[in-house]
DNA sequence: ACCTGAACACCGTTCAAGT
DNA sequence: ACCTGAACACCGTTCAAGT
């Protein structure tokens, strides 16, 4: 006899996600979930193979709604570099996960598309994706710096920020105006 | 009754460090260290609060590491770029711990010491710190997301590698011909 | 077809009892 | 003083039994 469901994949995620940013992974137990939905832990297994695919899930549904502020964002580099830290300061935990979980990097990989589209903007079609690749690997080390406390012994960092944004920026400048050194594609 | 110790605090750190790069943090076992060690479970709550205390020795001992690859490098940036991507491949999983750990930025801080030291010979004092940052952050964005799979759709990841280093050092390279903007020292 | 209680394996941690 | 077995709490996971 068929029962109505009393949850769903969506409604577990959206609580992982929330029980994550709230207690880091080890909050994100199978029975605290469950509790959230308003069922038993062993009720999980019916929507999700274990507790490392439900943190995969958390960690791709993190990178795609960056994918999509990122998109929304207007598009230069430096708009999109300050909608990605402020995205990471506002879900830490899960924009952590995005780099720590085995198999989210084809979602954390879409989130660089818009970036290469800016890239290309700055410094042409050949070294659009390099480009891409070292501007996204500098806001991610940033951010992950940050967030990781490296940042604490004083000063400014929004400082720091804008200075490696300029001084980045001025380094692609300078290599675009070299002719045509084309680099293969990588992926994201 | 006095007995004779039958393990040490850097035994045991030093077995947490071999099962961690095998198998993960998950790998690193209150009873797999203690069986490494030749000692029970229990035993490692006389030199260790916990098992949180130990993951961050382990993420110490690998930053410690690092500082000493780095300071017997040679002493220019792109010298220390590719010493520090070769010790995160060659210590993955110790590497992620660096900037996953709560408490262990203190110990990745000073391996960013000889890092200021070398922006200083390029960019000048005014700069060296904020240059630091910046090219640290890309160095460890890099790597992270090189180790997390994120390039693994196809090309030289090499060639990425050095045309950043490049890009990063032609950017430096221009702002340190910018007069005196005297930027405020952050920490690390 | 989904949900649950009961059960199991495994892990971190404590502690009294050994030497 | 260090070490251990036994015990406990907690978590992930399975499964037979319910609806």
């Amino acid at each position: 006899m068929p029962t109505p469901d009393r949850t769903s994949l969506s409604e577990i995620v959206d609580a992982g996600r929330v029980l994550l940013e709230a207690g880091g992974p080890a909050g994100v137990t199978m029975s605290a979930v469950a509790a959230s939905v308003g069922v038993r832990a062993p009720s999980l297994y019916k929507r999700v193979r274990d507790r490392d695919a439900l943190i995969l899930l958390l960690a791709e549904a993190t990178a795609d709604e960056l994918t999509g502020r990122l998109v929304a964002s207007r598009a230069s580099l430096a708009d999109y570099a300050r909608t990605f830290r402020a995205f990471a300061h506002e879900r830490p935990e899960g924009f952590r996960l995005m780099f720590a979980v085995e198999g989210a990097a084809e979602a954390a990989g879409r989130a660089a598309a818009p970036i290469v589209v800016a890239a290309r903007d700055l410094v042409g079609e050949d070294q659009a994706l390099a480009s891409a690749r070292l501007f996204t690997a500098w806001v991610t080390g940033f951010v992950t710096m940050e967030l990781a406390g490296s940042f604490r012994m004083g000063g400014d960092v929004d400082d720091a920020f804008e200075f490696a944004l300029a001084t980045i920026e001025a380094g692609l400048a300078a290599q675009a105006s070299r002719p045509g050194q084309v680099l293969p594609a990588h992926g994201s």
